[in-house]
DNA sequence: CTAGCCTTGAGC
DNA sequence: GCTCAAGGCTAG
């Protein structure tokens, strides 16, 4: 009994919680878990979810809902293959479900690690690929850290309660090496919490209950909130601009052109100038923290950027067509369904723009040496920052521009299932409009890599992906409490989810 | 369709 | 020659 805790954490399988047998497209898993991810990719298979695509997956549930078991593989971190379009295969033609490469953590910058497919588009059996090194290294890591835990006199409580079923998988940051110099939340360390993120979409979690109208309500409503954005979030495009045009000027390359769809034209005109933004924000983090004393002050004023970049999204999308003539239910529907991939997909287009692959920029105009982040953020915010990084590279290389940026961010907005929301046809109509405005755009102006489209609505998926880590990531420093009081990300987080 | 077991073969 | 992650096979 004693020994069993680190074993069963290492024989997990982190999509359902059963047995793993080995390494299987980039990770531990178990064996039906390998083979169902193998069969949904090599048959090029499509799901969907019946429910609200968070379907508990674990070992008796995971037969129920496919769709939520490969966006849980997804999630985790398996692979299907490298981090690059790069060879036009019969594979890369059709991936299943709107699959992206799921790029990792990079490890040691070489992209062509990751060229080699995990799945195989010509089926050969056998041999290895080149994730070997990466298990390797994982396996030492994994070693490290139990040697590392027996030596700390790890004392473990003897884990849940007698009676009580087996944990949940653990969190996935089982790819990851302990953090050196940001301490892990002692959740972590004093044995795993009674709730781990079981389910990651909607994180049903013994959290506190949030208003009646959740924390986007001071938002789009602010007469409804504690929280009033004029005394404690000044806005500098608070009110919609009154007079048709363009509210701001956009440099020469992208303003438009030929042959640019109206939708993607009206969406470029609603694109807030990037300086103002920054100005904003910058503004808002000189005013004094309320950081608890015992915070480190730059996480404190990475959550406080991360709130601002928040707000100024929520913006956008109230003055965004088509979203601002829904009705609030609406909308904080929406908005609670993709607040998360709307701050990813921010930060990694900035990250395309500024396109430098050994650091990052933040909102604020700060550079961050990726080495920077190596050594002073925990393992968890690493490997988010360096996933993101492969998605970036991947969209680099797609040449993303502003007018396709603008358009994803308009159909990550409307991403959900009607059947969530009260006006269903408004809603599809503008998701139909986004899709064929980026096809019709994707086509004409860059007609030679043909499938270009689906290669941008693969990376959604990636976004998708990041998204749902970076929300495990919120969830766990929250359960270490370690997060600022009055975040707002951690509101969202725990605001009922459709 | 699932999942357990089998076969294969590059890399160590 | 051994290992172990790929793909293949098949009963349930």
């Amino acid at each position: 009994m004693d020994y069993s805790y680190d074993e069963d954490l290492d024989e997990l399988c982190p999509v359902c919680g059963d047995k793993v047998s080995g390494y299987h497209y980039g990770l531990l898993t178990c064996e039906s878990c390998k083979g169902f991810f193998k069969r949904t990719v090599q048959n090029n298979k499509h799901y969907t979810c019946t429910e609200s695509q968070s379907c508990k997956i674990d070992k008796t549930q995971r037969k129920r809902c496919p769709f939520c078991r490969f966006q849980k593989c997804l999630t985790v971190g398996m692979r299907l293959e490298g981090a690059r379009p790069a060879r036009p295969g019969p594979l890369t033609a059709g991936r299943p479900q709107g699959a992206a490469g799921g790029p990792g953590r990079g490890a040691e910058g070489k992209a062509e690690q990751f060229l080699d497919p995990a799945v195989r588009a010509d089926r050969m059996r056998g041999g290895r690929n080149k994730f070997g090194p990466m298990y390797k290294r994982d396996r030492a890591l994994k070693q490290q850290k139990k040697a590392q835990i027996r030596a700390n006199g790890f004392k473990l409580e003897t884990g849940p309660p007698m009676g009580v079923p087996p944990p949940p998988p653990p969190p996935p940051d089982y790819m990851l090496p302990p953090s050196l110099h940001a301490p892990e939340p002692k959740a972590l360390v004093s044995g795993p919490p009674s709730g781990p993120l079981g389910d990651f979409g909607a994180p049903s979690l013994p959290m506190a209950v949030p208003g009646p109208h959740g924390p986007l309500a001071g938002y789009l409503y602010p007469a409804f909130s504690n929280r009033t954005i004029k005394s404690e979030y000044p806005e500098p495009y608070a009110s919609p601009p009154q007079q048709p045009g363009p509210p701001y000027s956009y440099p020469e390359p992208f303003s438009g052109g030929p042959n640019v769809p109206e939708l993607i034209l009206q969406l470029l005109q609603l694109e807030p100038e990037e300086d103002q933004v920054r100005a904003r924000i910058v503004g808002c983090l000189q005013e004094p923290a309320k950081s608890r004393p015992d915070q480190p002050a730059p996480f404190s004023l990475l959550c406080r950027m991360a709130d601002q970049t928040f707000i100024s999204i929520v913006d956008w999308a109230r003055r965004c067509m088509v979203f601002k003539e829904l009705e609030v239910a609406d909308q904080m529907t929406l908005l609670q369904n993709c607040w998360s991939e709307l701050l990813v997909l921010d930060h990694i287009y900035r990250q395309v723009q500024y396109g430098k692959e050994d650091s990052i920029l933040l909102v604020t105009g700060q550079e961050v040496e990726l080495s920077t982040v190596a050594v002073q953020a925990g393992s968890l915010l690493h490997s988010l920052v360096l996933r993101a990084q492969e998605l970036v590279l991947q969209l680099h290389a797609l040449q993303l521009d502003r007018q396709e940026f603008v358009c994803l961010k308009f159909l990550i907005l409307f991403s959900l299932d009607v059947k969530f929301l009260n006006n269903h046809s408004l809603v599809k109509d503008a998701q139909e409009k986004a899709n064929a405005a980026l096809l019709d755009y994707t086509l004409c102006h860059y007609p030679h890599c043909g499938d270009k489209f689906q290669q941008l609505l693969l990376c959604l998926v990636e976004v998708r992906a990041l998204s749902m880590q970076a929300k495990e990531y919120l969830y766990h420093k929250h359960l270490g409490n370690e997060m600022p009081r009055n975040n707002l990300l951690i509101e969202m987080l725990q605001a009922k989810q459709t």
